[in-house]
DNA sequence: CGGCATCCTAAACGATACTG
DNA sequence: CAGTATCGTTTAGGATGCCG
């Protein structure tokens, strides 16, 4: 089914693409993930990491993305406990189409604030 | 500055990438920017083309984007009114990306559907 | 038809405190 | 250290109705 390029519906209406946006459209959720990409991390690394994201926010975007099957979680019998977290084989291909969002993000990020205050600040 | 692959902070952190992540972090205004991706559309043909989504969130959403100099919106002096949004140049820079996003999800939402009750549904 | 205004409910989020 | 639980505030977002 590639009629990803004709006027039909593609992650429009009701197709299970759709579903998959959901995953994706989150802030934290891209981050972490995009985080994760250069290898496995603690909790505590990844709130660090990403900054300005609560424990609570943490945790609940980490039980997404593994409820989703994009990244694992293993914890270690040891005191004090440690937990890592790293993607599986199904976020490491989301981490393509993430870095290229990265790379559009870094290089218009300074077009985007031009836009705004042309306009909306008023 | 291409900092973008070494451990440091791309879109982590309060870099200004970090500002247009805001941007596609956002369920409706990633499949709008999709649907206009072929072309110039009305309010009542994008909310059609989308499904699922509400008036106001549409106009929410447009505005949003306009605001982000992602999207122009032409108004034509007509009896009954008619207006037209379209991606300008910056969103169509950002169409390349997004199109990547959604050729993801549409190979791997079914992945993610059979994670999900892997696990979760228990 | 496009879209703003209002109301109202549900969900997101932060802060804090507490457990293994 | 990692995580849960609870609370309170903020925001998202649907429904309806009115105006250009």
């Amino acid at each position: 089914m590639s009629s990803f390029d004709r006027p039909g519906d593609v992650f429009l209406a009701d197709c299970p693409a759709r579903l998959a946006v959901e995953v994706i459209a989150d802030k934290w959720a891209v981050v972490t993930v995009y985080a994760l990409g250069r290898g496995p991390r603690r909790h505590g690394e990844l709130k660090a990491l990403i900054g300005g994201i609560s424990s609570k926010m943490l945790t609940q975007t980490l039980r997404r993305l593994q409820h989703h099957g994009l990244i694992q979680r293993h914890a270690f019998a040891e005191v004090p406990p440690r937990v890592e977290y790293s993607l599986t084989a199904l976020g490491e291909t989301l981490l393509e189409p993430v870095t290229m969002l990265s790379r559009w993000a870094e290089a218009n990020a300074d077009a985007v604030l031009e836009a705004q205050d042309r306009m909306g600040i008023s």
